[in-house]
Formats: structure tokens, C-alpha cells, sequence
DNA sequence: GACGCCATTGTCCACAAGGACAGGTCGCGT
DNA sequence: ACGCGACCTGTCCTTGTGGACAATGGCGTC
């Protein structure tokens, strides 16, 4: 670990300050935005904020005046007591560094603050995994889908055109073929992809889950 | 920074294996693959391994046997000299624990380390940001998703329900109540979604086009 | 030529889905 | 007290879907 950099660290949790004050001798605060202006304007970067148990009405701490003015200039790490994906997104593109668990361990909180001062991002494992997954699924993948590769060329039509919710006669339709033989294919296209029917079909084709 | 941990470098590149030396003491060689197991049934965990400029044709490193059977049980670090997104998200996904550039400094491949030392994945500024911008524009928006806003708390959970492929009898059980209470919620959700059935609310939900 | 895969179509049938009428209770605000 | 919205349930009925029997012709391989 380099030398201890100046922290401010801002919670409305006694608990959590307590169990913080193992990071720094530096100030601890209730979760006053404010502060962030003169921490900067001091010359310091580095910041945890305690998003805490949010109540469900109030705006997010992240759309204050004070965060948007100072997180360009700052290396903030947010936690949350119940991290969850959205939040998570939101507060990173807000402009924090690093997002994780408020009752993490202290160690890892100081390897996060070790990370974000160096200027990177921090994301926990939990999160970033989830979301390359998310971004792998939804990426195009190169060369032929995953879906279609066990699929026949005509397989391949009638299956995209049921996924985008299409009827078996506007596909019939759509293709010059019976009703009847859409059926057909569906059915083929069902049993090699192992799904029930046409919904899962389609979630399976766009990559959901 | 903790104690080191045994450390095993592959890498062909002979500038890169001098340069790395000050990482560690332990075994650096060629690109050899196998070389994962023993170093794995040792009870050793951290791996480098340089991706250096894999040639167009050849398959990856990461769909060798040996990845594929000992990725689980290590913290292996991937880098390239030529980092792009694309292979970033596969390393990633074949199951590595980091990835970064191939020059960085010694200074941050040490810090990459200790956080995949510690059980974390590790994704550079780039390529995360890169991430999180992706994410967040392909996500539908805001806390409660786009689709969910006309909709009653109920409605709500039927539409989710539904949405994953759920048949209605399914639903009725889950939610402990009739089948035709859920066809009429549906009903409900059909039309403040401007929806015709099922699969396009499915579609709808998972913000497919 | 036989065999297999593909595309095509047919009929019959069971069932899920969704629309069109109905109704009912409960809580909340005026 | 009254209206309103959310939630719940009922009975028809039409249509779409998917499975279970089929069958035919083309085309490539052994």
C-alpha cells in the first residue's frame, strides 16, 4: 500500500464511522455534501460516502449540486449497505470511482481506496461479473448467432421471425409457405433449441438470461 | 501490498519477461499452457499471462484444454499489447480475473495483482468505463424501468412474471391467486403497454428494440 | 439405387391465450 | 355517503399454438 492519502469520509451510520476510523485520521461527517467543495478546493481526492439505507422517495445523493460539481475532481468510493445493480450504475456514472459493500471488510475498503487513488475504477466482483455477462449476451456475438448454429437456413428465418413476434400465419405470409410448414419448422426449431415454445424462443434469440 | 504470492508468467516475449522479473521471483517461461496445471495442483493461484499479438488465425489461448480445466482455480491476469474490448470481455468471460495492457507499469500490474489476489476481477479504467457507458445506455433507464411506470405494484409482477416465459396457470400459483385474475391483470398491462400479447410484452420488458 | 436430410403440406386434436360480457370487496379521498 | 381505483373472481367464446399421427419431392452421399 502507497502512503496513506487524506480521506474524508461521509455517513450518517455511528456504527460505520467507528468501524472507518481504522482508514484515516481524517475528518468523518454526517453525509455533508457540501463538504466535498472545500475537501477539493483543500487539494484532497479522496472520498467514501455511505449511500446507506436510501429512503425510497428522496433523490439520490449523486444528482446534489455539490457531487456533480466536485466529482470530476474527486476519487469517490460509494457503498451501499443493499448494493444493487442500478444503483451501482447510476452512482459510477455519476462520476464515483469505485462502488462496494458499506460493511465490507476494512481491508478490501483500503485496497478499493488503494485502487481509486491511482486513478482506476473500482467495481466488486459481484457487480462486474454481472455485467460482463450482461454485456456478453447483449454484445453481438461474431459469426453466426449461438442460437442459430444448430438450426437450418429456413429454420433460422421462421425461428427469427417468431422471436420478433410474428403470428404462424404472417410468417407463412411472409415467407410464401403454408401456415402448416411454419409449424413445422417451429417445431423443429423447438426441439433443437430445447425450448417449450415461442416466448422462450425469443428470449433465448435475444439473449435474455 | 500483502506478501507476494508465487507468481507464474507466461509469456514469449523476452522484453516483457526482463521487464517482469521485478514482479517475482518464481517461474517465468513461454507460452505454455499446460504449464497451468502443476502450477495449479501446487496450490499456487496467480498466473500472468501475455496475450502478446495473437496471430488473426490461430485460436485463443483461452479455449486450450488447460484454460478451460484450470481458469476456476486460479487468479490468472491477461494482458495485450494491443487491448481491445472485444477480446477483453472474452478473456474475461473464459474465466480470467483480470485484464490490462501488456506496458503498463510494474507499479500496476503489482496493484492488479494483489486485487485478483484478493478474490476481485480486475478491468482497467478504459475498458470498464467503456463498459459501464454501454451498459447504461442499453439498460432500460431509471430505478423503476420504463415499462413498469403505468403499471400497478400487481400488474407489476404479473407483467414479470409473464415476461419470463410464465404461463398463466404458473403465475396464478406463484401469486396464490386465480388464473383469471392474472388474464385480467394481463388485460390491464396489454393495453397501458400498447402491447398485443405475451411475447411482446416480453420483448418489451427486456427492452429488445 | 438406397439412405438421409431438408422443405413442404395435410388432418385431427387438446389446450392455452385473450376478448367480452359479468360481477364482487376493500381502502382512500372529497 | 359517494365515487374511484386497485384487486379479485366468474362464465362464455374465438382463435392461436403446438403435438401426433401422417405423406411427397428434391438433392447429395455412400
Amino acid at each position: 500500500m502507497s502512503t496513506p492519502q487524506p480521506l474524508l469520509i461521509l455517513t450518517p451510520d455511528d456504527l460505520l464511522a467507528t468501524r472507518w476510523q481504522a482508514l484515516s485520521s481524517s475528518p468523518i461527517r454526517a453525509l455533508d455534501i457540501e463538504g466535498l467543495d472545500t475537501w477539493r478546493k483543500a487539494g484532497h481526492r479522496l472520498v467514501v460516502i455511505d449511500l446507506g439505507n436510501r429512503p425510497a422517495g428522496a433523490s439520490p445523493v449523486w444528482t446534489h449540486r455539490a457531487w456533480q460539481e466536485n466529482a470530476a475532481g474527486l476519487a469517490i468510493l460509494a457503498t451501499s449497505s443493499r448494493p444493487d445493480d442500478e444503483e451501482g450504475l447510476a452512482v459510477l456514472n455519476a462520476g464515483a470511482s469505485g462502488y462496494c459493500h458499506s460493511h465490507a471488510p476494512v481491508d478490501s475498503l483500503r485496497q478499493a481506496l488503494d485502487v481509486i487513488d491511482s486513478g482506476e475504477l473500482w467495481v466488486g466482483r459481484a457487480l462486474l461479473s454481472r455485467l460482463l455477462r450482461l454485456v456478453d449476451s447483449r454484445l453481438p456475438r461474431a459469426g453466426l448467432a449461438d442460437w442459430a448454429r444448430p438450426l437450418t437456413e429456413r429454420e433460422r428465418e421462421v425461428a427469427h421471425h417468431a422471436a420478433v413476434g410474428e403470428s404462424n400465419v404472417a410468417i407463412a405470409d411472409a415467407l410464401g409457405i403454408t401456415e402448416r410448414t411454419v409449424k413445422a419448422h417451429l417445431k423443429a426449431v423447438f426441439e433443437k433449441l430445447e425450448v417449450a415454445d415461442r416466448l422462450q424462443l425469443a428470449l433465448r434469440v435475444h439473449g435474455v438470461r
